[in-house]
DNA sequence: TCTTAAAACTTTAAGCTTGAAATAAATTGA
DNA sequence: TCAATTTATTTCAAGCTTAAAGTTTTAAGA
């Protein structure tokens, strides 16, 4: 016999629900915690924003361009919100936008030869920053929790 | 002799940093997918925002009230921000502000009684979407889960 | 008392975010 | 060909968010 119910549960709003409820409670706190500091010190040390950040990053891998839709894909957000996040980037020279010759509706999205600089050393920062805030964990412990997010992930994947 | 370095790491760049790393783009991706399923759902379902049930939440806690000052410190937002949003509930007819006798800067701000019928029926439907996104866990994952987030906590409190 | 400082909020400016509407270009199909 | 649809993007309105500046009220100290 185990620790958990075994016979119809309908009686009991099933303690799952609890402490799975705990667990987001915990984990927004924490992501949360940890982006926001990341927000201050991009902001205070560098005069930057996450969003700029995170488009930067993407079109770092992408050394020829994205088009703004994939970019709004691969970042998970809505077309006009990229469309906003370039122009200042542009404005700041550190992104522009390339005609793709055989279409005229797109464009290509890319970093400036000063973007690419820009970034790397802000990447730089961004990794040192978040091993510092999770220094907490030990690596072992932070494999371990590597995995169950993983297997978190899996499932939210595919609903 | 253990796997992990043993004489100065100098030379190569902690392998820490990448799990690490990783570790954090996972949370990050977690949580950031649960919130956006938690928001559409607010709106679609329910016509109403993430900030909103927020701070709802957090008065419902308090049935007495929360001074403004209360409230953005509970919530980690800035003063401004919860001015908007008591605004926006209040405009609603879920929440309002009451005088407090003694100091005429401060307010309490609190839930009127459909405030708190509403948030009621939006706390259940907010713990059983959260059941359900994290489905994917087993109970024994998710407490392996909520402990690990804890101590990363722990640590984040105290720098 | 009465000036100064502190406390509690609100307002403002700038940026991020979304979904919906609008624009423009390319593709399809009768 | 050319009308209708699809694709790619920008614009827009509304709301969230912050830091900084501004307002009003209270508290403290000379």
């Amino acid at each position: 016999m185990t620790s958990s119910p075994v016979h119809s549960p309908k009686t009991s709003p099933e303690p799952n629900t609890k402490s799975r409820l705990r667990l987001w409670l915990r984990l927004l706190k924490l992501s949360s915690g940890i982006e926001g500091e990341l927000r201050k010190r991009l902001r205070d040390a560098h005069g930057t924003t996450l969003p700029r950040f995170d488009v930067m990053a993407a079109l770092y891998r992408y050394p020829d361009g994205l088009k703004m839709s994939d970019l709004s894909d691969h970042l998970k957000v809505s077309n006009g919100n990229v469309t906003g996040i370039l122009d200042r980037l542009t404005e700041e020279g550190l992104a522009l936008r390339v005609a793709i010759p055989g279409d005229r509706r797109a464009h290509l999205a890319r970093l400036t030869p000063k973007g690419r600089d820009v970034f790397a050393g802000l990447a730089t920062f961004h990794e040192n920053w978040i091993n510092d805030l999770l220094q907490g964990l030990s690596t072992e412990d932070a494999e371990t929790l590597s995995a169950l997010l993983e297997k978190a992930l899996a499932s939210q994947e595919r609903p």
